[in-house]
RNA sequence: GUGGUUGUAGCUCAGUUGGUUAGAGCGCCGGAUUGUGGUUCCGGAGGUCGCCGGUUCGAGACCGGUCUUCCACCCCA
């Protein structure tokens, strides 16, 4: 045991009939984003430590996975940063690229590296594994996959409305039932100003979303230990306990915002993309949750987020409109809005749910029995004509025993086992058996493709 | 990063207050059955008890460290 090679903390192989299932998710998300217009790109799995660092925060920085400089990287380290032993400080110094850590910086990096290549609006969807330092847990992985769609260059509301279609779509096509949350940071920027607590916006939304645990009181006392003063508290009340329908919220939010511009804007953004939204056909529930604060060091419109009703796992996708991402590289102006598809996420959920549907895991439909030499050749020339007729087949390689083979048809529940002695191809035909009937039959070549297709 | 949890055969797990040669089921391999699988019966292989160190006459069991697993917090997909 002790002996067995291992693999990294956080990560995962994964089999053949895994990947048959990761791959189902992997092409229906990919067929749905084709079909909106998104085209794909893909960028290196690491980066310059510079394009990444500071883009999520400092306890993002931590969660960076460096990249040791080639050669004889610490002789270059100057002596006092090597006894002041500061990471930090030495990091900057060993290391100068990392893994990516998301798609959305590397994407921000490409659209403005590419600017001149590239007709605006940019509509692209990118997947690809980015890797965390996080410490595992379930659901939680330190290499997983993401499936992102951005629309670059467009401030229109039709792509937040048009990102909701593409996750409808995409959880029908995969039969999981999920509640679309949306919160837009004009409104969270709206409250912290008619309180006078610009900079605890984190904290109240925080201290909101505990309300069905812990109560008003709770929560309550908790915006004090984060020293909100009493006045501002008092008019955080009817936000507090905001419920009811979209509408309703909508409606008591134009009263309390009333005198915030910004925050009018964010409540009439999200006003018109569920008007949009009751115009088309989108049946999964979409709803206003304001305790919605994911990404706010960079989201400055829509917030999106989305979970599986049946089973209990963190977001499976998030994402959100973004003004000036493309700002910290340069290009000023270019207003971004998209969401990111947690791949793994959906795997497990689809696992714990056993949702695939079963022809998308099948692997070879046709076997052909190997009784020798000669009825070998004669299998592989039947072969070619099935194989030309889109069915996937294969011959057992080695005349091993009838039971042995079969054997191997059953593990890799292949439907179909064709049998081809002397007698058979003396009629110029094969004896073909249905592995789940146990029916067999002498047919033609071109008969038995008939019965598997 | 903080607190906890887990590790024994390929898999799921037993293993008495520390005591001879560490077990079961499933799976695997072979045979019964030389062109017919899933069932049944018979036989077989497979373990430095996660790793390193300590206590002890003696450790799978106790202690320390380390790695790993899973969980909560944080954060997130």
């Amino acid at each position: 045991m002790a002996q067995k090679p291992a693999i990294p903390k956080g990560t995962r192989d994964f089999s053949p009939i895994e990947m048959a299932k990761r791959n189902f998710i992997f092409d229906t998300i990919k067929s749905v984003f084709l079909k909106y217009g998104y085209q794909p790109i893909e960028t290196p799995a690491m980066e310059n430590l510079s394009t990444l660092m500071g883009k999520y925060g400092e306890e993002g920085d931590k969660l960076l996975f460096k990249i040791l400089n080639s050669g004889d990287f610490l002789s270059k380290v100057n002596d006092q940063v090597l006894t002041e032993k500061n990471s930090i400080k030495t990091t900057t110094q060993i290391s100068e690229k990392g893994l990516r850590y998301d798609l959305t910086v590397p994407f921000a990096r490409f659209v403005v590296q590419h600017q001149n290549d590239i007709t605006f609006p940019f509509k692209r969807y990118q997947i690809q594994p980015v890797w965390r330092a996080d410490r595992p847990q379930k659901g939680r992985y330190r290499e997983f996959y993401q499936c992102d769609v951005d629309v670059v260059g467009s401030d229109s509301l039709m792509n937040e409305v048009e990102l909701i279609q593409i996750v409808d779509d995409v959880y029908k096509s995969l039969n999981i039932n999920v509640v679309v949350k949306l919160n837009n940071r004009k409104i969270l920027t709206g409250i912290a100003e008619i309180i006078g607590e610009a900079d605890k916006i984190v904290d109240i939304t925080v201290a909101i979303d505990k309300l069905d645990k812990i109560g008003l009181d709770k929560v309550n006392e908790e915006l004090r230990q984060k020293n909100l003063s009493e006045n501002a508290i008092e008019k955080l009340q009817p936000i507090i306990k905001l419920e009811g329908t979209n509408a309703e919220k909508i409606h008591t939010l134009k009263t309390v915002l009333a005198q915030s511009e910004t925050g009018l804007k964010g409540v009439d953004e999200v006003e018109k993309v569920f008007e949009y939204l009751s115009t088309l056909d989108v049946t999964t529930e979409v709803e206003l949750d304001l305790t919605l604060a994911r990404g706010l060091n960079y989201y400055t419109g829509a917030i999106f987020e989305v979970k599986a009703l049946d089973v209990q796992i963190g977001s499976i996708t998030g994402g959100g409109r973004y003004d000036d991402l493309t700002g910290i590289f340069g290009l000023k102006d270019v207003s971004g809005v998209g969401i990111s598809f947690g791949a793994d996420r959906i795997y497990d959920v689809m696992n714990t749910l056993d949702l695939y549907p079963k022809e998308s895991i099948v692997s070879t439909q046709l076997l052909f029995i190997n009784f020798g030499e000669k009825e070998a050749l004669y299998s592989l020339k039947s072969l070619q004509k099935v194989r030309a007729a889109g069915i996937k087949a294969e011959l057992y390689p080695d005349a091993a025993k009838m039971k042995k083979q079969m054997n191997y048809a059953n593990k890799k529940e292949i439907s179909f086992v064709a049998m081809a002695g002397e007698d058979e191809i003396n009629a110029g035909k094969i004896t073909l058996k249905n592995m789940t009937t146990g029916d067999q039959q002498l047919v033609t070549i071109e008969e038995a493709i008939e019965i598997i297709k």
